[in-house]
DNA sequence: CTTACCGATGCGTTTTTCGCAACACCTCAA
DNA sequence: TTGAGGTGTTGCGAAAAACGCATCGGTAAG
């Protein structure tokens, strides 16, 4: 779109630091670019960058100014979308930030379903954590996200909420398996590997020790399901996850059972999108799909 | 904005109807014109104009395209105007829908309170009955809506609701004027002068009359609220509005009580915004300083 | 059929934008 | 202190984009 090159500009500008190297970035020469932020600033009515003897930076003017410039472009694709929705054509691009428990099994298979019936459309899914999925709503650098509660951000609009129960992960030839629900007390005994702090496992984990008077002593903390998932079948440990980032497969080396509700309060695993947008024709349909396919997942 | 003015050409074609036309309204040739309208439809990606043999018209990529480029106006204008705001200068515009009671005290006087102290503030008012002003908020020619209740549309926040009760309003010299509160039955047997149909005093008046089992058989209709009030100086009639419409003034030729609630529910006076719209500062003040004059004013 | 109005297009002209070079300023290090 | 390397800024000629004029093809009403 050439009559938002100007914005393309600045942002290149705010990306590089400097002119000069922004004009590098852009095709450009140094007074070519320069000139046209200059021009734009005696538009715009206020200057949009201070001249630092190092380069450029934004003012808050200018931080104002980049909202508007982020919401101006999303908001064009929007209508395209949409437009290309009405003319038949399913295009567009979903744009999804969601926790690593998606990863495994769940978004790889809805992604596949929506592609089947739309392989006009593009994702970009970005593994984050709950604040950073927040942030990426409100910089409208994703438009969906996927997480673990609690959420913080007042312009969090949640989609849907399902329940999930936190599953505890072992070898099948555990002596656990042959229960349909553990206890946690059943658990404490054996070496644990667990998620670091900032996650709602850990959190909820952390309330059903607590409320069972044992501490919560992991042999193993890390920030990756994946390895979480993975050690069980080194060593006779427990993990624990929620039910949606796990194989239902009864051939699986590693089995799960959900830990009882008297112990370990349920999450809820949150879809949502940032309050008030309309989102891309793709991205709202996707997200309804993913509506009906939570709400059918409701495992606990 | 220069970047912006294909836009302003857009909308020039859409109200014309024709390319020739707008371009005499544009001061262009109509080439020059042609050529601008199909470049950008080439860079969209889809035509936003049907060509018809008596002119242009806007398909439905158009129409959605004119939702985009007004909501990206207005966001600037926000934009510019928090900018104004921060740098100290309260400068900007306050576009506002409102029922007619509101013009001749509440109003003016609310106005001139906010430009005594941002006399860099300019104002529109328009005059729109329900339906209209939540329209002139959804197509952002309005910022504001100040209107008797009951509103429709889902897309209206309610800012502040103030309850009115309905007055009856008759000269000075009537013998009404004795009493402090009135009840329906008073009025009935007098000559009325009510609003039409389509206004919420009128609608809270049949209701009282339908309870009451006795109908409203008005002298004079009007959709006038200035009519209202100064044909009971004429003729010994009622006319019915709500308070924040009429005087407090006691030399006032006329006179006005309000009916008991008993026989006429209170109506609700609504201040109320698009909603999840952030206002341009102006505005946003402005809604602020009328929700503190209104929660004041909650005179029954 | 004539007339009037519409959008589209070829072409020469005008306006805008760009690239090059030079300038003034600041920072850091020798 | 001085020079090297970085920054934004500006004058001027060249390139590119936008424009105006004249004209064409097509539809609709008188």
């Amino acid at each position: 779109m050439k009559y938002l090159k100007t914005f393309e500009l600045i942002e290149a500008v705010v990306r590089a630091g400097s002119i000069r190297k922004a004009a590098e970035d852009t095709n450009l020469t140094a007074s070519a670019l320069n000139r046209r932020i200059q021009n734009f600033e005696q538009e715009f009515g206020w200057p949009v960058f201070e001249r630092l003897p190092r380069g450029m930076r934004l003012n808050p003017a200018g931080e104002l100014l980049m909202q508007h410039i982020r919401l101006q472009r999303t908001d064009l694709a929007r209508v395209q979308s949409q437009v290309a929705d009405l003319s038949g054509v399913r295009r567009g691009h979903v744009s999804i930030a969601c926790s690593q428990a998606l990863l495994p099994y769940f978004l790889p298979e809805q992604i596949a379903i929506y592609r089947r019936a739309h392989p006009g459309v593009t994702f970009t899914v970005n593994v984050r954590d709950r604040a950073q999925a927040e942030q990426d709503l409100a910089s409208y650098s994703s438009d969906l996200a996927l997480v673990f509660e609690p959420v913080h951000l007042v312009e969090f609009e949640v989609l849907c909420a399902t329940p999930q129960a936190v599953h505890a992960v072992f070898r099948r030839d555990n002596a656990l398996a042959s229960k349909s629900t553990l206890r946690l007390r059943d658990c404490l005994n054996h070496k644990l590997v667990v998620p670091t702090a900032p996650y709602g496992v850990r959190h909820l984990l952390e309330l059903g020790a607590t409320r069972s008077g044992r501490p919560l002593t992991p042999a193993i903390e890390t920030d990756s399901f994946d390895l979480i998932r993975h050690y069980v079948t080194q060593e006779d440990a427990i993990g624990f996850q929620i039910p949606i980032g796990l194989s239902t497969s009864k051939q699986d080396t590693i089995a799960h059972r959900p830990l009882s509700a008297r112990d370990v309060p349920f999450g809820r695993l949150l879809l949502g999108q940032m309050k008030g947008r309309t989102l891309p024709v793709a991205s709202s349909k996707f997200g309804q799909q993913l509506v009906a396919a939570l709400s059918q997942y409701t495992q606990i």
